[in-house]
Formats: structure tokens, C-alpha cells, sequence
DNA sequence: CGCCCCATGTAAGACGTTACATGATTGA
DNA sequence: TCAATCATGTAACGTCTTACATGGGGCG
């Protein structure tokens, strides 16, 4: 197997389809829409970059001039463009599916037995608080990007919405189970 | 913050606490039960071992004898339940609830732009088929261990089931979209 | 002039993955 | 006895995290 690509380098790849992009922009991206759980970090996006760069499939043109910063623009090659579409392809694995939100969940179910269930309840009320905070925000973002969106991006924000919804009301669910009976 | 401790560590103690184990058995709870997305590779479960008790949160107890494979046993210390104690009451954060399901989604996001309606639509249908045979497994996990499970450890199942639920619901709404305009 | 934001990078360290290596014991 | 399984590791490699470093440009 040649040089694998991380879900960093996969992301990138699909951000720089849709446009050409300065790494400083693609940062941008990761710290604003949240979209994503991908790093903002310069020591992750710069060397990602180069190294698909090495691997032709996004080649950098600096652009410099007077009164101009210097950046570096950033668009997929062909090259690029085939790999993106390769790995889109991949039919989904198990382990795909199986690697869902893992740290709050491991710390609910070790909790009760671990620290009692009033640990177990505080979870829950935090978690319930974070989503109750995170999910209107989620909505705003579908509603004003709705219209530039292509129908698989729109879908998949509104899965995620639906399964934060689905996780609330779990955490609902869970707390009516710990009333009465601490 | 002293030595950061991996949601693997964590896993890990969490196990631990229940009963002592060898890293054989710890292994296998992991391939086994599928319960959690860890890592069973020797090179990382050892390791991981290692570190913490090096961090003196368990301690290791090396059992030999005629007719007896040698195997090392580890156990929680005092400062081990602890520190499990002191992770688990730590409030949610925003940053935990965001990491969900990630490769998936991209993949599904990016589809349809740079690949194309069919392949959107067969991402949807291998996740529905991939979902289809997992939940049956899961709902069996449930039922076999809903006895010896505390009631956190039960519920946070149940949450995995829902959410896998809602993603199939999710994905058979997105089928529809799809339909007749191909 | 000084400060903050743009824009890019590097270095040290930790962790996980993959693959390989080692022996002992059970069971056919 | 021969293979499979038990049980534990090690080595190379790549990636991410954290933190620091660097410069130019806009702005008060």
C-alpha cells in the first residue's frame, strides 16, 4: 500500500477541491465552522500539506508581490482529483461504523461503578447542557449554508444535528432513570 | 498537567477496576466485545501498560509456577481509582462531544461534488447494509451482558444502539432523496 | 512606534500502527 | 510431534500535540 493519507489529509483534499485555498485559510475553516473535529494546529496542517504535495496530489503556487503577503495557494492535481474520488468510492467497513464518540461515553459507563451515580448524573447534566448549547448553533449553520451546499454536504450536517437530538434525548432518557433512587 | 493518560489508558483502567487481568485478557475484551473502538494490538496495549504503571496507577504481579503460564497480572492502586475517579467527574466538553463519526461523514459530504450522485448513494447503501448487520450484534451484547452490566454500563449501550438507529434512519431518509433523479 | 493579526514554519515528544520475534503449553 | 494458541514483547514508522519562532503588514 502506498503512503496512506490521514482524515486530516482526506479533508484537506475535499476543501481543496471546492476551492484553492492558503493553508492559513484552510486553518481558518477547522477553527470556524467546527465543521469538522480536524486540527487547527500549524504543526499538523503545514506538514499534512507537504506531504501531499510530495505525493502530487495538491501542487502550491506561491503568490507574492508589493503591498501582497506572501502565501501559498494550494489545488489538487488530477492526480488529486482521482484519489479523492478513490477514497469516496471505498464501500464502508465495520470499523468505520464502530468508531463513534468514544471518551464521554467510556467515562458514563465506568462511573456509576467507579464514582457513584451522582458521577454518573453530573455527566449526564453536563452533557445534556453542552448539546442543548451546541445544537442551535449546529441548526444556525445548516440554515445559512444551506443554499451553497451540494445535497450530500446538507445531509450530512443534518445527520450530525439529528444524532446530537438523538444523543439528548438519551441523556434525557438516562437521567429519569437515576430520579428517585440515588 | 502530569503525563496525559490516552482514552486507551483510561479504557484500560476502567477494565482494570472490575477485576484484575493479564494484558492477554485485556486484548481480548477488546476483540471480542467490540465494545469499544481500542486498540488490541500488543504494541499498543503493552506499552500502555507499561506507562501507567510506570505512572504507579497499577501494579503488575507476575504469576509463575509448574504447569502454569507465566502471565503478569495488573491491578488498580489506590492512586489508580483515583485518578479514574478524578476523569470521570471531569465536566463534558464541547471538544468531546464534537469528536463523533468522522470518516464516514466526510466521505459522504464530500460525494456527491466530487464524485457524483451514485456514489453518495452507494456510500448510503453500504452504511444501511454495514448497520443492518451490526445492530443485531449489538442488541444480542445487550441482552447477554444487560445482567451483569451496572446501570451506566447498560445505558451507555443502549446509547450506542440508538445512535446507531437514528444513523440508519438517517441514512434510509437520505436513500429517498436520491431516488428518481439520479 | 508598538501591537496585533496574517502566514508560515520547526522541534520535541507521545502515541498508535504494522510487522516481526520469542518461548511455553495445550491438543490433535 | 506439530500446529495452534497463550502471552509478552520490540523496532520502525508516521502522525498529531504543544510550544516556540519568524517576519511582514495594517492600524492606532
Amino acid at each position: 500500500m502506498r503512503e496512506a493519507i490521514s482524515d486530516l489529509g482526506y479533508a484537506l483534499l475535499g476543501l481543496l477541491r471546492q476551492n484553492p485555498c492558503s493553508g492559513y485559510e484552510l486553518r481558518k475553516i477547522f477553527v470556524a465552522t467546527a465543521m469538522m473535529s480536524y486540527s487547527d494546529s500549524p504543526g499538523a496542517i503545514y506538514p499534512a500539506l507537504r506531504r501531499l504535495e510530495q505525493q502530487g496530489l495538491i501542487r502550491g503556487r506561491i503568490e507574492e508581490g508589493p503591498g501582497l503577503r506572501r502565501r501559498q495557494m494550494f489545488r489538487l492535481t488530477a492526480k488529486g482529483t482521482a484519489e479523492l474520488k478513490r477514497w469516496i468510492k471505498r464501500p464502508v467497513t465495520r470499523e468505520e461504523v464502530v468508531h463513534c464518540g468514544r471518551e464521554v461515553m467510556l467515562r458514563f459507563a465506568l462511573s456509576e461503578a467507579a464514582a457513584g451515580p451522582s458521577a454518573s448524573v453530573k455527566i449526564l447534566e453536563s452533557l445534556e447542557a453542552e448539546l442543548a448549547s451546541y445544537l442551535p448553533s449546529l441548526r444556525q449553520q445548516l440554515n445559512e449554508q444551506k443554499p451553497m451546499l451540494p445535497r450530500s454536504g446538507r445531509l450530512a450536517l443534518e445527520s450530525g444535528i439529528q444524532g446530537y437530538e438523538c444523543l439528548l434525548e438519551w441523556a434525557k432518557y438516562a437521567l429519569t432513570t437515576y430520579c428517585g433512587k440515588e
